[in-house]
DNA sequence: CGTATATTCAACTCATCGGTTTATCAACCA
DNA sequence: TGGTTGATAAACCGATGAGTTGAATATACG
């Protein structure tokens, strides 16, 4: 109930339904029944992800007539960069400078470091 | 079941108290009942926390005595940001050259355009 | 008007999740 | 040996998730 953005973001991310769709989104609007189309499941099931990605912030939906024209939002998506970015020094050899991590930090939700 | 290794680590990600277990994680190794320390749940909540974690391979636990001590494992993190930057052009004005887009495109999971 | 199309809503099922309590296992210690 | 500590296992509970079918809503079209 009312969860923090993060996981909520990374909640809708965490089927790969939803995931398919993003990357279906990412080269241009569709419909509902458009997304729906390459998968074996109902149109009502598409509905209900396409409410989740809404509901993350991951998706817009506009009234066209009848249809609703959907839309891909990327800014969850950066916000999912920067988090992850956190912990990048950890397996990245060439993020060597601790100033540039700390900088990173500053601001964040679940810092590494208190 | 048996979910992708993807959408096994984006769920693992989708709880508070994991993410908050992982930044602590990344200040150093820490055993279970230090881990469970600073929350308001019992320490068999955060066991199954911390096997969340292992099954999404964020983790691993060593055996040491009748501790069992757990530190981070970045490789899945650098998988997720890895997945997000295929969608870094859709928000980064920087990033503005198609070819460096394709060329991220290559062998990732849930490719924007197929 | 009536009908077809696009989409959502509602009710239901089944599985999983996060939490609990109780019990068990493993290792140290007196 | 027995007791204490660290950690997991098992059984259970309430809530949520992903899917279904069936009905409702909204817009276009004849």
């Amino acid at each position: 109930m009312t969860a923090d953005p993060v996981s909520t973001v990374f909640a809708a991310l965490a089927d790969p339904t939803r995931r398919a769709i993003l990357a279906r989104l990412a080269a241009g609007e569709a419909t509902v029944n458009e997304l729906a189309a390459p998968f074996p499941v109902s149109v009502q099931a598409i509905s209900k992800h396409l409410n989740v990605l809404e509901r993350a912030g991951l998706i817009v939906r506009t009234r066209e007539a009848q249809w609703r024209r959907c839309r891909l939002e990327p800014a969850p998506l950066r916000t999912l960069a920067e988090w992850v970015d956190q912990y990048r020094k950890l397996w990245d050899d060439r993020y060597d400078t601790l100033d540039a991590y700390l900088d990173n930090l500053k601001g964040k939700d679940d810092e590494p470091a208190q």
